[in-house]
DNA sequence: CCTACCGATCGGTAGG
DNA sequence: CCTACCGATCGGTAGG
């Protein structure tokens, strides 16, 4: 949880106002989430984030400077980083096939309560020009590190010559490429796509990180 | 171009005021992406278009029956779809390593000019729920069927058994892949990526869906 | 009668 | 944390 440094009047505090106003900022944070991933950041008023989170236009202004203060605390509390990266540091196996599906697993599992975190992404980028997702790019260098770190623990003897940083970044990309292209080319009104899909995106991923002849243990291709 | 069926009142046009309007109303379609792009789509408000396509508020309704008919109009025009499909189908090769290879050039260069493409697929996705999307997929369905057939013509031995749609589609993934990887890993302040990165992509697609030990012709891992 | 626009203004809402 | 407002601007439309 952050200072609440947002709060200029309130010299003095007990604890129990702290904590009433933790939980409004909470819940504003929540309410405005829910509105901006449906609605889009301009597509979403002041007032209707107000009014979900139960309380009064002006009160958003004892906790936010002002809309894009609040839409920043929706995104670094909501990104989906949050998910990957002990998702990332948590895979385990014995072999780097192991270690992708475990990784992939998780990372699907982590995010499936959640099929629409690639809209604050988009709203980010679209609305701010990215200049959220670079601070947190910065923030985040050490645990970049640290992720590398624990790739190069991994038996990495039957990986082809690839940066360890450039295997996670295509690794993240894997699921950037099954989501925008699930929305692309879906249509509605057709039969979906099969569920196994992403094993497509996971083999050819594997396939092309592995050294030559070498058959994945669960290929379905 | 399409029918100017937004103008209901016109029984009968002359020549002249026709190519007029439509030059106006790609005016107003050019104007519209480029602040679309940049602002956002309710960031952008209907008097910024008009100034920007150097005519009054009130002449855009000549045109469009509302500002989301204007964003319509420019998601159909602009979308990347229009250098992709002519890339895909006149890629060349004897190999699916060079045909794969030419296409990413084709798209690349194509895309080269307009480095924002993402922003208008974002802007949809989480300002409309996809809908234009939805419709574009369903009209180029027959365009799809066009591509399949193309991939069939190619000298599939070398490939690993993958249907071609997952094979278009997964091909197409690899630049969401790059593009969205780009943004989030990219810190403005620290020196860029290499620019081989993509190479990186390519190639472990190419090893993905290849069969087993073939070396690739132009492999930089 | 038409097309292509204008200046002015409608009812409501924006962030603060 | 609320009520009561502000300057400005929103998308869209009026008559001419």
């Amino acid at each position: 949880m952050n200072v609440r440094s947002f709060c200029h009047y309130e010299k003095i505090m007990s604890e129990a106002n702290f904590h009433r106003g933790e939980h409004t900022r909470t819940k504003i944070i929540r309410a405005a989430h829910d509105l901006f991933v449906k609605q889009g950041y301009h597509g979403t008023s002041m007032r209707q984030i107000a009014s979900q989170a139960d309380i009064a236009l002006g009160g958003l202004y004892n906790h936010f400077e002002g809309k894009e203060d609040v839409f920043r605390a929706v995104f670094l509390e909501y990104h989906p980083y949050h998910e990957v990266v002990p998702a990332l540091l948590a895979a385990k196996g014995e072999t780097v096939e192991q270690f992708v599906r475990n990784g992939v697993n998780r990372i699907y599992e982590a995010l499936d309560d959640r099929p629409d975190f690639l809209n604050l992404m988009f709203i980010e980028i679209v609305e701010f020009n990215s200049v959220h997702t670079n601070e947190l790019a910065r923030e985040l260098t050490p645990v970049q590190l640290k992720i590398v770190e624990r790739v190069r623990e991994i038996n990495l003897d039957k990986l082809r010559p690839i940066p360890p940083l450039m295997l996670v970044r295509t690794f993240l990309g894997l699921f950037f490429a099954y989501k925008l292209t699930e929305i692309i080319f879906a249509q509605p009104a057709l039969p979906e796509f099969s569920e196994n899909d992403l094993d497509y995106f996971i083999n050819i991923y594997l396939h092309g990180i592995l050294k030559g002849n070498d058959k994945l243990q669960m290929d379905v291709g």
